[in-house]
DNA sequence: CGTGTAAGGAATTCTGACACG
DNA sequence: CGTGTAAGGAATTCTGACACG
């Protein structure tokens, strides 16, 4: 019912030159950072990298993080468990709208 | 009041390769549009070309038109008319905000 | 561990031009 | 008018490795 028609942040289409340019790293700190599993770029049939606005918006943090001193490792770590809270507001966010579609499906007839 | 401090749509981050890729378009095909007037990508330092993701829907559009035999000229008309609605539009937004605002400016004290 | 760098190769993009129609 | 193509050059990106610490 409800669609994500244009998720242009999550489109895999910028290349390493650019995220380069947009985060300040270097070549080499991007592609470290895929390494050890922080980021993950898709390859178009050349065998080039393919980044997303998203991408983007990580290794800013993972940046971030590095000038902290935190290691990779640790990096890592926090941001799986920031994937899991996502996921559990998901699941909140599913069950509010499940209560709220039971309480109006019966009188939904007017507004669009 | 109201900032736009994402816009990925209209960052000039993809390479004409990857346009080429998303569009079915030939760099050929890209470049002559350019040409025309009827896009406008930027250049980084070096002078490759850099575009949006609003280039690329406007590319399919153009595709579209040339499809059915529209002439760029054409279409460059077309594409001026649409970017003058699209100001009224705006001006029409504006104004609507502006009796809203009125309307509510001394009895807005509860609700975020 | 995290990052720099030189190395060699492969893929990308650019421009101006000739071609066809 | 709109698009293809061959041409030559410049810029981009890739991998694996050595280096420092």
């Amino acid at each position: 019912m409800s669609f994500e028609s244009t998720p242009y942040k999550d489109k895999k289409v910028i290349s390493i030159g650019i995220v380069s340019e947009l985060t300040g790293l270097s070549f080499r700190q991007i592609r470290y950072y895929e390494e050890r599993k922080l980021i993950f770029p898709e390859r178009n049939e050349k065998g080039t990298r393919r980044y997303s606005f998203s991408d983007i918006e990580k290794l800013v943090e993972i940046a971030n993080k590095r000038e902290e001193g935190v290691q990779t490792h640790e990096i890592r770590k926090e941001m799986k468990q920031e994937r899991t809270k996502s996921v559990e507001k998901n699941v909140l966010k599913d069950m509010l709208r499940g209560q709220f579609n039971a309480h109006f499906r019966n009188n939904n007839n007017n507004s669009m």
